[in-house]
DNA sequence: CGTCATATTGACTTTAGTCAATAGAAGTGG
DNA sequence: CCACTTCTATTGACTAAAGTCAATATGACG
């Protein structure tokens, strides 16, 4: 049930078979969620983090005006809200952009597993890093970057981040977004994110149909971007 | 020397003696960096992490295009890559924004005080946790905010980051930053940045002259910015 | 006093947002 | 399978926010 997760820290170094059981052992409550629930509530105290077994799911704020900004996208084997460990109150909410499968891990299950198992602990720091360097890259991608590059950059860091748990076939996976929260990833509105799409299907560079997001040009995506694979 | 960082902790909670004593006797390099320097470059891989003592510093990105991007700012007190322990290449640059005195402590060694503290240990978790947080809430700005709202976010922040190291008189602090400078911070061109600051002024919500912000009415600076100060 | 960096202003262009209408797709119940 | 509703995608016309370029001021400093 936790196999997304050992496939993910894996990525940061080969876990030994005691580690693999003792993940795969630890107690976790199953629970489904419907695209567009709350998973976590911004503003709650969580004694639990949320792994995503399958399915998309978004950390986002809401504004005052009632506009979202979506802060980050998790992917199976992303443990959304680990740094949830660290904070008193949430600062964000946590919500299903898709059908979800996720698996709730107590803190407590979680310390006792980094008390245990030392490279687990690092491992954990290590996922938590890289999920602050993908941060500070959409932090630049929103403040530097054009809509049309920003597109383009999310699509190839995906690419990645969706080949890293097996979910691409070649240069294709599943984006089950509606444009509403593709803008709400970009930071613009949602005639916009339209018209950025559309942009980028004319330069022949994406296909986007149904729900499967296809990268027809790998190399003159990445190169429109700007993007730089090291930070994932 | 490290006392900025004694005090950033203890916000996390108090510390013991024995705890304040094995921060103060951590091995450090003491550094100074004039203005514009580089701290610490991207793409290193470095083995110490820089606790900023006094002045400004900040992380940051720059494009291909030649553009920046300020991803933080780092006052006294703050570990500048406290998760660089956790990364293979640092994926930003650090520089100074004034004139700054570093502590360079080895990964070695924070790791030692983690260890033997475990309190420590968890303080600088929270340390990094809020760095999250505190990155989340300028993605937010960045994608949801207008620029008038950012810059009046950005310097409410600031009070409070400030003041909790000591760096406030009253309602001010210095920020010797130049336009140029909170431009690459808001994500927005050296000019705009001047027109937003001045419809600040114009409003009678900051005054920023020489190097010294002056909050004139705190309330209603949050309220234009959504200011929400949970998250620190 | 002259030099360089920073700040300010004006005129104009580009990017993105808003509002509103229309077209498509997917799901529902009969 | 069809009629209907609803959500999503697309388009056009217009407005607003922000960028660019270039000139001018202002300030710090040797």
């Amino acid at each position: 049930m936790l196999y997304p997760l050992v496939r993910k820290l894996e990525r940061y170094g080969l876990l030994s078979e005691h580690e693999v059981r003792a993940i795969q052992s630890v107690p976790a409550r199953l629970q489904e969620h419907e695209r567009g629930d709350d998973i976590v509530r911004q503003g709650d105290s969580p004694s639990e983090s949320v792994l995503i077994v399958s399915g998309l799911a978004c950390r986002f704020k809401l504004l005052r005006g009632g506009t979202r900004q979506i802060l980050a996208l998790q992917v199976p084997g992303d443990f959304a809200d680990l740094h949830s460990m660290y904070l008193r109150v949430l600062d964000h909410g946590l919500a299903a952009l898709t059908h979800c499968k996720v698996a709730r891990v107590s803190h407590d299950a979680i310390r006792a597993l980094s008390d245990s198992y030392p490279r687990l602990a690092h491992a954990f720091a290590w996922d938590m890093a890289v999920d602050g360097a993908i941060q500070r890259e959409w932090m630049t991608s929103t403040g530097r970057r054009t809509s049309y590059q920003r597109a383009a950059h999310l699509f190839s860091e995906l690419l990645l981040r969706m080949r890293a748990v097996g979910l691409t076939d070649s240069d294709s996976y599943e984006l089950p977004l509606s444009q509403a929260d593709l803008a709400d990833v970009f930071g613009i509105s949602t005639v916009h994110a339209n018209r950025v799409i559309q942009d980028l299907r004319r330069d022949r560079l994406i296909t986007l149909q149904g729900k499967v997001l296809t990268v027809l040009d790998v190399e003159r995506l990445r190169d429109v971007a700007d993007f730089e694979p090291t930070y994932l």
